[in-house]
This record gives structure tokens, C-alpha cells and sequence, in this order.
DNA sequence: GTCTATAGATCGATAGAC
DNA sequence: GTCTATCGATCTATAGAC
């Protein structure tokens, strides 16, 4: 479909080259049509972000939720968070990108909606610090502080992982969860826990909807 | 100066709005001067990224490397370089925005060089995680992957710190050193280390020298 | 639904007076 | 060293044929 070609264009340079520095002729070319064929599926450039920093963010979100409604310990909680947004940041590095980078291109309403998007998002994370802080599972000082320093983490995945890289995206996974649970001092019977210890039931990425991104991705 | 004038009114606007967002008559306007005067003091737009990307990481890198010939255990290492990095980062907002968003900007032979410096720095993290791993001191499974969880969170304060914010930054500076220490399992006799346990000879921003950037804060 | 053609604004950069 | 004036390219977006 041209819809879905226009869409991969456009992520495909926004990540690259930025919304700012993208062309409507570019993506034009890009997605193998006329610039005036674009107008037909959208009103702005404008749309075409907010369009992918809308779905990016709102896959996430959901995929949040279900992990929080199959999982009670604020460990497990915690490693299946990291686990998704790492894997998600890496599979959809560009979506991830696009929505890291291009919050300021926003304007008027849509620049508040995807800011309450982004804050829904972090407020997940910071009731599983809590839980855990109220459990006596974990040890932070400030849990607004931790939340901001764990997001950040494994955000930062989408600015260097490659699927040709030293490291599989299974060994950063494992290893970022267990660098946040050694972050959160988690513990039970005083002794460190890592994700092994955890018995989680399966891999996080079983909660993972597939999304739009994925696609775009074949040929950048 | 004028010339002075010119790089802080394109520090502000490429923080705020972006490299690309940012013409040359918006710089010129914040400047107050004419878009001819500009061309009389750069060659293109892109000087004038160059010039805030290198004095950005020039001084952070000089800054580290001096923490590196003052202490010489790697967990006080580890503090000095989180308090150097945040701190920086918190002050000098703006150029460390523009430092962390617009290379994709740059072309040519200063994308090369840009690129050196950044793992320039990188390396030597990498050192000193390295070097409290042959110690004993720190718990890590892959130092590669802690190097870039530890620079991505520190990093992030530029993106949310501010001054009237509910923590200060001696806190937030506190706070970032001890997750890090937890991050990396930094101990001794068995014992998980903080930053009071550490006895730093000074603040580590004892270490930091100041920075074009500072003034351009005033205003914006 | 896709195209050609182009309007109208803005871009980076320059010429040349003072 | 700062200005006025402007070039030529490129930008987003639209008009209208097919």
C-alpha cells in the first residue's frame, strides 16, 4: 500500500536525517512517488511524526500494561521493563529514535498528547520502583532519580545496537536487566538478585506486539 | 564581543530548536546583528556547530583527564567521572544537547573528528571500569555494555535537569555516583560502596574548568 | 489516486557601499 | 566591521489535468 510506503520513507529519514532536515521531496523519492502524491494521504509533514511517535509510543505503552497485569514482584516487573524497552529500542531502532530525538519538531496539541504519552510511560516505571521500595526488595534514595537513570540506560540502546554488533541482542538484554537490578540494590535473603534468579516464566519479548517499524528496517 | 554574541545566540537556538530549525537570519536576530555581519566571522553554518561541539567535549575531556592524574582508585574514579559528567551536563545544558543531538549534522572531516573525541572519552570509562573489574572492586559480566549504560544515564540529566527543579544538583550528583557504584557492584570487604564511604579529597567539581557555554544560559 | 507544473515563502550565502 | 540588497536554490504546499 502507498499509505504504508509513504510512512516507511518518512521513518526511515526522519531517523537518519532528521525531521528538520528531511524534505517532503525527499520522502518523496524515498517512497517512490510525487511529492503531491503525498498530500493525498496526509495534510502536513508534520503528521507524518506524529503519526510514527504516536504508534511507537502508544505499542509501548500497551505492551507495558500487559507485562504489569501478568506480573506481581516489583523484580520481575523491573526486569520485563527493561527487557521490552531495550528489545523494542533495538528491534525498532528507528521508531525509538525518531520518537527520542523529534519531540521538539512538535507543535500545538499533538506536542501536549505525546508528552502525556511519554509521562503515562514513566509513571509505570516509577510505581514498580515504589513497590519495590515499599517491599523492601529494592534500595534507591530517590526513586524519581532511578526512573529517569534506568529509562535513559536503556533508551541509549537505540543509538548503538546492531544486529551485526559483538553483542546479541539477547546477551544485552540479559545484561541490562542486570545491571538495573544491581542499580535498585534488589535483593531477597540479603543476597543481589539477576535475572537468573528470578524464574520468569518466559522471555519479556512474549508480551511484544509486533509494530509498524519493523518493516521499515529491510531497507536502511 | 561580537563574535562571542554569535556563538551563544547559535548555542541557544540549536538547544532549543535544533540545527537544521535554526536559519541563519534566527541567529542573526538573537545576535543582534545583520545576517551579512555573520559571514564575517564564520565561513558556513556549520562552523559554528563545530566550534560549540569541539569546545564542549575538548573541555570535558581535558576535565577527565585530569581526574584520572589526581586519583588513582577506580570507584573514586568512577564518582569523579559521574559528578564531572553530570555536573557538566547540568550546567552547561545547552552545548551538551547540541553535543548529544546534532552530529548527524556534521559532514566531512569534522564528523571524523567529533567521532574521535567522543570515544576518545568513552575509553576512558572503558578504563576505568576495567581497571576496578582486574581489581576485584567492581561486579560486571560485560564492561562494553556498563560503559554505555552509565554514560547514557548521566547524559540524560541534560535533557531534564533545571535549576528550579525539586533536587539540586549536589543531590542529583550524589544520587547518579551511588546508582552507579550499585550498577557496577563497587565494593569492599563485601561491602556495597557509596560516595560517603569513598573519602573524595574535594567535590569533583573541584576538577572542572569553566566553560563558554555558561553564558549563554542567562538569556535563554 | 497519481501525475505535471508552479505559487509563494524562505533558505544559505554573496556583492559591494560605507 | 556592519550594513542594504539580492542571487539562485530549495522549501512546503496547492491547482488542476488525467
Amino acid at each position: 500500500m502507498t499509505k504504508e510506503k509513504i510512512l516507511e520513507a518518512a521513518l526511515r529519514l526522519f531517523a537518519r536525517k532528521g525531521f528538520e532536515a528531511t524534505s517532503i521531496r525527499d520522502i518523496a523519492l524515498e517512497a517512490e512517488v510525487t511529492s503531491s502524491t503525498l498530500y493525498h494521504y496526509m495534510k502536513t509533514k508534520e503528521d507524518l511524526l506524529v503519526a510514527i511517535m504516536q504508534e511507537g509510543l502508544q505499542t509501548l505503552l500497551g505492551n507495558a500494561k500487559e507485562v504489569l497485569a501478568e506480573l506481581e514482584a516489583p523484580e520481575q516487573q523491573l526486569v520485563a521493563f527493561v527487557q521490552l524497552h531495550v528489545t523494542s529500542h533495538a528491534i525498532d531502532k528507528l521508531t525509538a529514535l525518531v520518537v527520542d530525538t523529534e519531540f521538539r519538531a512538535l507543535t500545538g496539541n499533538t506536542r501536549v498528547e505525546i508528552a502525556r504519552l511519554r509521562s503515562e510511560y514513566e509513571l509505570l516505571w516509577q510505581r514498580i520502583l515504589t513497590g519495590g521500595l515499599e517491599g523492601g526488595v529494592f534500595t534507591i534514595e530517590n526513586s524519581k532519580l532511578a526512573v529517569l537513570a534506568l529509562l535513559q540506560m536503556c533508551t541509549g540502546v537505540a543509538h548503538w545496537y546492531s544486529p551485526d554488533g559483538p553483542n546479541s541482542l539477547e546477551e544485552i538484554s540479559l545484561n541490562f536487566s542486570d545491571m538495573a537490578l544491581a542499580l535498585v540494590q534488589a535483593k531477597r535473603n540479603g543476597q543481589q538478585l539477576t535475572v537468573s534468579d528470578l524464574n520468569l516464566p518466559e522471555p519479556a519479548r512474549f508480551f511484544m506486539k509486533p509494530w509498524l517499524g519493523a518493516a521499515a528496517h529491510e531497507h536502511s
